[in-house]
DNA sequence: CTGAGTTCGGAAATCGTTTGCCGAGAGGTT
DNA sequence: AACCTCTCGGCAAACGATTTCCGAACTCAG
């Protein structure tokens, strides 16, 4: 493991009796050389090993053909999902996407954010932590670099916006549910996440517009054990049937989970409902849900930060998945 | 969105009436400053909203304070759990952790540790794609910085590994199963991926050695979907019972999905076990599996990245949780 | 044969920061 | 008073690449 100094551009002149220069153009293919020259550059690089210093590059340049993602917590799967389809989106372009998780701290977050500027990204993708309290991270962010916010976002801010229309999601779950039985029939609950990110608070407002403002509301945060929790303190309110609208599929999972093992049936007793996509064939039975179109929020990232527009926000509709804790 | 040319320490200085160079100690406390100065330093930066460029500082400074980390898929569960205990672990350090997805190609693997590379990283953290193919990507960051491979490895390179003892962790599910019924009377399948990774590669070897070497075997890859495809093979083949050891546990979640689906009941039909030990709270019955101990895995990679030890390999060891898909 | 146009290599400036060195001034000891 | 030791600001040289500018050589038409 003993190391010795990298070679340089002017290790690899030196010994292909060139200028840096010419170094520099071969390897880079800014201008056209004499192709015995560029030969004689190449081998040497060759010969020394050479790899290119990018903090060199960038310093000069105006770009780092960068992009950064700062996301929350890589453990939710729709934000590793995310994570991702924005690399495979980058993967056949010149650009690097490097991600940061901040670890759902929103000082981690702002640092994310510091790293990614101080290192010149190009652009940065921000799943912002909080709806509130992530708005100086984001408009750091923005105030520096072209700036996308994915999934979640925080109002009032310069930077653009990609997510999926959670009125819409919710209107399809309502009307699913709707078709196939009497709501009010059925007591509804919407186990859900505290109103912190956009996308708690969306689903939240969508769930009282559609079901009605006085439906029964279970707020936590995006885990499976939360839906656990969320089922558990549902049964022990003496609820031996019902339907559950959760905010997310890791929540549906952990409340069908609970529900079974209480000796309850799903969809017989409990309907479950969930929300992103992700995961749904991960569970028996598998989950009913509303997909989020991940490849196509993908390629809208990309799209939005080679673009030179201004800044723009983008909802896209998401569809649904009719899965086995829901009637048919 | 219009945006000015970012201050620099140059600006700073001149602001402050000072010269860079007291500008950066200020900055960056590397030496002593007279507080009044230091105080028309920290305004001026302020005043201006100077940023720091890290390109330039690391470019001058042999350090980046910085740590890659390349993984073949952020949508497997485990590695994201990986990922994100590794983030937490350089979370209070001054160090920065970098992510980047391989898309499960040993192409854009190399990429990505040419891209770290480039960035003058640290250190580098590798989760192999492929136990052979990528020796070149392995080679290639341990030639240059402190790398360590993570959960998997590829042999014969002059890089650190942190893992978790495969052998001990069949072992473990072998007794297990064995203690509550006989298991020659009940057929065991080992539903793994092909050894195309040295984790695959080494828990086939595994069960082989505690199974038998004639046990039935079924190898695809790391996904529910094959999970699921694999139940459905062996019920296709007329199974009624039986056991399933899978891989891991988003393999063994599809098993479980896809048996419940088709009527059997688990654990009393068929027995299934899962490895890795994350999300088994997601399903019902919770899965029973071999749980690797990833924060104490990820402490020990922060340790191995900063010390100064030559390369070195460690076996962590496993624990079993035993879930609801195996006799109690 | 000459002047214009083109191609291409090299010298040197430049990107933003850090740091080795120098020197000025302060403080202490004999 | 002479000398030694600290402390701390600034100058200028790095770090490793790119790129502007210049000029030499070559092509080609008239």
């Amino acid at each position: 493991m003993s190391r010795t100094r990298a070679a340089t551009m002017a290790d690899v002149a030196r010994l292909a009796g060139v200028s840096t220069a010419t170094v520099s153009r071969v390897l880079s293919g800014t201008r056209a050389v004499d192709p015995a020259m560029a030969q004689r550059v190449t081998d040497a690089a060759g010969r020394l090993d050479y790899r290119i210093n990018l903090l060199g590059r960038g310093l000069r340049r105006t770009s780092t053909s960068t992009v950064g993602l700062v996301l929350p917590d890589l453990r939710n799967p729709f934000f590793s999902a995310l994570g991702q389809h924005l690399a495979r989106a980058f993967a056949d372009s010149e650009v690097d996407l490097l991600l940061f998780s901040a670890d759902d701290s929103i000082t981690t977050e702002v640092r994310g954010v510091r790293s990614f500027l101080g290192r010149q990204v190009d652009a940065l993708v921000l799943i912002p932590v909080h709806e509130e309290r992530s708005a100086e991270a984001v408009a750091l962010a923005a105030s520096s670099v072209r700036t996308v916010q994915l999934d979640r976002r925080v109002p009032g801010t310069a930077a653009s916006y990609v997510g999926v229309s959670n009125r819409d999601g919710v209107a399809l779950v309502h009307d699913h549910l709707a078709a196939a039985a009497d709501l009010d029939a059925q007591p509804v609950t919407y186990v859900g996440a505290v109103p912190d990110s956009s996308s708690a608070h969306e689903r939240l407002d969508a769930v009282r517009r559609w079901f009605g403002a006085d439906v029964d509301c279970l707020l936590g945060d995006f885990s499976a054990a939360w839906g656990r929790e969320a089922a558990s303190r549902l049964l022990g309110d003496g609820a031996a049937a019902g339907t559950l609208v959760c905010a997310a599929d890791v929540i549906a999972a952990g409340a069908v989970a609970h529900l079974l093992s209480a000796g309850h049936r799903v969809p017989d007793d409990f309907r479950v409902t969930g929300f992103d996509g992700v995961g749904a064939e991960l569970t028996h039975p598998s989950l009913t849900t509303v997909r989020q179109p991940v490849e196509v929020m993908a390629a809208a990232i990309r799209d939005l930060v080679v673009s030179e527009e201004d800044a723009s926000a983008r909802w896209f509709e998401p569809t649904l998945v009719v899965g086995g804790t829901s009637p048919a």
